[in-house]
DNA sequence: AGTTAAGAAACGACCAGTCGTCTTGAGTGT
DNA sequence: ACACTCAAGACGACTGGTCGTTTCTTAACT
């Protein structure tokens, strides 16, 4: 019993800097005695939890992703928030958050595709998977819009859930060479407060 | 003479090799060994090209970009084409190399960006220098078509071309991951057939 | 008692970069 | 036109260190 959790608080704290480094530094940037060192976990270890450094990528992007859909979800249910202001608001957040970080890392997902999208199948299953949760929580939202007349109906909430996302991820880029927060700043603009919008 | 002719091409080699390589498996993910075999340069010569990775890396990225600049630059001046046409005659030869290519890869400048982009001083400048090339080029396109009456006038070129650069690129990572040409394909006809057309 | 994790040590392979030797060809003097 | 000089590139072995992974003994819990 106690074996066990300390098991996954183990496991957990292994996640959770996984998210920090390989957000930061790559995969291929990153050892793996440098994320045990800094959970204090012997390298031997390791191999107790995960059977190779690419399964724990897998694992780290879900880790990743799971709270963004939890913010965004916890947005769009509020129920004093229509579907465009609950999507601008929390991607005013995230710049926010993008901002205190002084645009480092960017995001986890967009570093991995471009990285490790095509060469590593564990991880591209997993990053095609956190991806499409994102994206269709982000359609919900624009179709809650669409039905309370703030978005546009001629395009479908999809297809703008996939334009945004992409757009998102190439300004994220943009954001970590410029470094700076207009890339993002300008990709919510044109696209929820203009293209969007009906 | 001779000798800075064969060190010339030797470098040509070098960058060309590099393009590949450092665009499929990433900077972190590419040995210089792996290079240097492939040119079949042994790897104390390297150093006599090149004062460092990084700095090579840098060197490729300019590689990299100037043939994109040329193919895009020649579509605009191509007098038989309108500005708007030349850009999606240039998208839609570069989606069919990359359909060509089994969408590997995808764009050396996105997967840069994200995975160095905000590690490296060096690959930062070089990343940031290309970028800027590429959208005034674009930006120049845009203006163009904007001229001729095809491409709304009340968004400026240059932030029309920011928009195209980044939602290209974040559609490129989508392309890796998806193993499909929809996102770009999809990138295009938002952008070029719908929010920007008049 | 039996199962499983913890953990240390070590594996071979590879990393970017260096060092000193070898080779080459341009420049100079005749 | 030829021989000599000498800097500069060519080159491969080697550096210390790190990579992901394996092995095996010890310890702890059921």
């Amino acid at each position: 019993m106690m074996v066990t959790l300390k098991m996954q608080t183990n496991k957990e704290n292994l996640l959770s800097q996984g998210v920090q480094l390989l957000m930061q530094q790559g995969y291929h940037g990153t050892g793996l005695k440098e994320i045990l060192d800094a959970v204090q976990i012997p390298k031997g270890s390791f191999y107790n939890y995960f059977p190779s450094k690419e399964s724990y990528a897998a694992e780290v992007i879900q880790y990743y992703i799971a709270p963004f859909i939890e913010q965004l979800g916890s947005h769009l249910e509020n129920s004093k928030l229509d579907g465009l202001t609950a999507l601008k608001t929390y991607f005013d957040e995230l710049i926010v958050e993008l901002e205190q970080a002084n645009f480092k890392g960017g995001c986890l997902l967009g570093n991995l595709m471009g990285e490790i999208g095509d060469t590593s199948d564990l991880c591209q299953q997993s990053l095609r998977l956190a991806v499409h949760q994102y994206r269709e929580l982000l359609a919900t939202g624009l179709r809650k819009a669409q039905m309370e007349g703030t978005v546009r109906i001629d395009k479908s909430a999809d297809d703008m859930a996939d334009l945004l996302v992409n757009t998102w991820q190439g300004a994220l880029l943009r954001m970590k060479i410029e470094q700076s927060a207009d890339p993002i700043k300008q990709c919510c603009h044109d696209l929820l407060d203009d293209y969007f919008s009906v």
